[in-house]
DNA sequence: TCGGTTTTGTTCTCGCGTTCACAAACTCCT
DNA sequence: AGGAGTTTGTGAACGCGAGAACAAAACCGA
């Protein structure tokens, strides 16, 4: 079982490795607008903010794409990444729920520009329906399978509150959607095969409380 | 060194668990909210989405609030876990940057409902000062000094354009904002008293978009 | 051509987190 | 009272990830 790295992709890339690809892929964006041809693992390691030995570990699960003694080619190492985590090609994506924050990520652009497009924004609310969000029209949640097939949608969004998020979620997954990002403080339950990312605001405040009430209160009993 | 559960708080509590705490915390409500008196950790790790060991060893940490062959009293654990993670208090937040995101933050009303208070809108655009947002005033960015004095605010939320991002930090650091929770794609750099989140929607959806591509493509070579 | 310099790719070790498994502790029923 | 049943709290084993350290490989200059 010799981990022998394949020229096409490497077999198996831990999960820490792959939460940081994107952060890489970025800082690499960065460099190239700026005009960087080449870097080192210690220039691409300071602007991702990781150490330079991890950066070069989890290089090394996609290939060898570095020169010893030079450093990495800033352009062709982006594109690996970028290859790697599948945002060479376009993703469909659809949003569900086109309150408040639904609305925020429908006129974000960040996520055209890294591969992502917006194909339906989805709401259950009739009043919703005549809007116009980011030039997209607000349709009702019951086109959900028509647009999923038409689009050969893959990735769900749901943001809406917390009491529909389950039905929202079992919606897509009848609708052949297999990876869901959620923004509803809720746990969702969807078969194996089926990825699930959580973004939670309120449990990210509350990290930073419980470590913020350590730093005054003095921890010191 | 006996690891003894002192009856105030515990010594040290794992990174790991102390983000899942805020997990377990939203369960109880909710049990709570539904009358639910009593529960097992295999109950309660259900509604939370994890592993019942897991859980057990994560209230460990806290203390020893549970009744073998009971379980848990669902509002002292509930009050137990609020107080460890410092949300019996109210903590006096401040966001800068009221753009798409900002002001679906500032409209979100489950910050509130989870001990967070939003006592300023911070936006370097004269433009957005005759706005009012969620009931607040959008204020110039610069009164922020004065306003983290008057409020003791020590956690701040960034959801500025990603070029102002360290900037806006810099400036909540010099008025003695120790936690800050960042929307801004890009790597803050903060003295080490200072904790950073960030969160990352593109990254989220790349990581899904990874495994996706694994799923459709066929790993198999 | 060859030694010196630089930087990558990888090995090794350590610590953290997860999970299993079980003794201790509590309730309930007879 | 005492035994059966239940559930917690924790010791131990295991696997993964982080980081230090170093050998291999490239470039450069003489
Ligand atoms: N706004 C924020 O900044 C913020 C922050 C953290 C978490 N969240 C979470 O994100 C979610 C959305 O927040 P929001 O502030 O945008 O809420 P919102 O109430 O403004 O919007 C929710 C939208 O979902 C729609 N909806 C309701 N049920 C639906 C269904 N079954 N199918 C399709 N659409 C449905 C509603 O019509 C509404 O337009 C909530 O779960 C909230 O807890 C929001
Ligand atoms: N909108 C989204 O759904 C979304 C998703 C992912 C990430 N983000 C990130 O969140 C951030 C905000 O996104 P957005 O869509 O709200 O952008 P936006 O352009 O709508 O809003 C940015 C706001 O910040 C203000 N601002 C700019 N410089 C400032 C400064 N130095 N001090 C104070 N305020 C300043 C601007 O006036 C504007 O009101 C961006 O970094 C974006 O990449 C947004």
């Amino acid at each position: 079982m010799t981990a022998r790295t394949s020229p096409e992709s490497a077999r198996d890339i831990p999960e820490a490795t792959v939460a940081r690809l994107p952060v890489y892929l970025r800082a690499l964006v960065t460099l190239s607008e700026s005009g960087t041809v080449t870097c080192s693992s210690e220039e691409l390691a300071v602007a991702a903010g990781v150490n330079s030995a991890k950066l070069r570990k989890d290089l090394s699960y996609l290939g060898s794409y570095g020169t010893r003694g030079v450093g990495y080619d800033v352009d062709y190492l982006r594109y690996q990444i970028a290859r790697e985590i599948g945002v060479t090609q376009d993703w469909p994506v659809v949003i569900v729920g086109i309150g408040n924050l639904g609305q925020a990520l429908a006129n974000y652009s960040g996520f055209r520009s890294r591969g992502f497009r917006v194909v339906a924004l989805l709401d259950a609310n009739p009043d919703r329906h005549d809007e116009v969000v980011a030039g997209i029209d607000v349709r009702p949640f019951d086109h959900l399978e028509q647009i999923a097939r038409d689009h050969a949608v893959a990735i769900g969004v749901i943001a809406t509150p917390a009491v529909a998020a389950q039905d929202v979620a079992d919606r897509m997954v009848a609708c052949g959607i297999t990876s869901i990002l959620n923004f509803a403080p809720t746990v969702l339950n969807v078969p194996d095969q089926v990825d699930v990312r959580k973004v939670d605001l309120s449990i990210e405040l509350q990290i930073l409380a419980y470590h913020e009430q350590r730093k005054t209160h003095g921890a010191a009993g």
